[in-house]
DNA sequence: CGCTATTCGTTGAAAATGTCAATGGTTAAG
DNA sequence: CTTAACCATTGACATTTTCAACGAATAGCG
């Protein structure tokens, strides 16, 4: 069993570039090889990140609708229909006419999405745990303080 | 003029939801908006991030080949290819096959190419400064650290 | 009440991006 | 010298993004 090598090996001497400097630059390589950590643990549930984040949010306190998933995961509404109609299709959650305004539709998480969800939050953790492995348990806080504080 | 009315605007009672702890989610909308905003800016030189970035490199003091900046860059090496094909289209760099290795393409900027980097950079910079606006100085400083981190 | 404008979810198309296999030219290993 | 490996490139294909248009439903206003 090979280990998948770290891309940029042997590119040390780029550690320096100006590049690297760049904030832009840092959060999509990060953001970046993040999710595809992720999402490669999360295949086993046949799952992506953005399935993981509209689940999560129908698992959530809150009744949202496709609009407010849409504008919240800033995804095209269209996006979240083709997630939502996966998500159904696998007994995940279910669409229903909100009757307080029956344009829209509020989407509600099944017993079976919420035993997904408790699976595949336990893998996305792990897969955190791994991305933020060089971090020490403050660090990772204070990361995840200030990408709320910039994300928001 | 109408301002960019923000995305996720009155949804801020999602902001203790459940997602909104996970760094993965962060760092992808962090990043989303992040090279959104940049993109919009660099569109004024008919630039996005990618090309930048690999402007960037060609500017800076090592002298790279394609493959390396694949690596680097974590993009697939065909994508580089298209990215060169616009900057030297353009007369932004220059592909010069390596003395020591005729396989491999050294990456060169030209004067006209450094002169776009220039100009670009002050661009990204601006987006920067305002994507990062909700932290003080200290916090971007740490921010950038600790991504850099996480990055590599 | 009616009429118009707006919003919602949905569909479908087009563009951008990501992924992957195959190629010719070149080098490395034996 | 032969074989294997590597590089840039091409082309095909899947995924993601972006956008315009539509029917159903609501909101605003006369």
């Amino acid at each position: 069993m090979t280990m998948p090598t770290d891309p940029s090996a042997g590119l040390e001497r780029l550690l320096e570039a100006e590049l690297t400097t760049e904030p832009v630059f840092l959060m999509a390589r990060a953001a970046s090889t993040g999710s595809s950590a992720a999402n490669r643990k999360l295949a086993q549930l046949e799952l992506k990140v953005r399935h993981y984040s509209v689940l999560a949010l129908a698992c959530g306190e809150e009744q949202l609708t496709q609009r407010e998933l849409s504008q919240f995961l800033v995804l095209d509404p269209s996006q979240i229909v083709a997630i939502l109609d996966d998500l159904e299709r696998r007994g995940a959650v279910e669409r229903r006419t909100d009757p307080r305004d029956r344009r829209s539709k509020i989407i509600a998480p099944t017993a079976a999405g919420r035993k997904l969800y408790a699976q595949a939050r336990v893998l996305v953790e792990d897969s955190t745990a791994e991305s933020l492995s060089p971090l020490s348990p403050a660090e990772r806080e204070e990361l995840s303080r200030l990408l709320k504080k910039v994300a928001f």
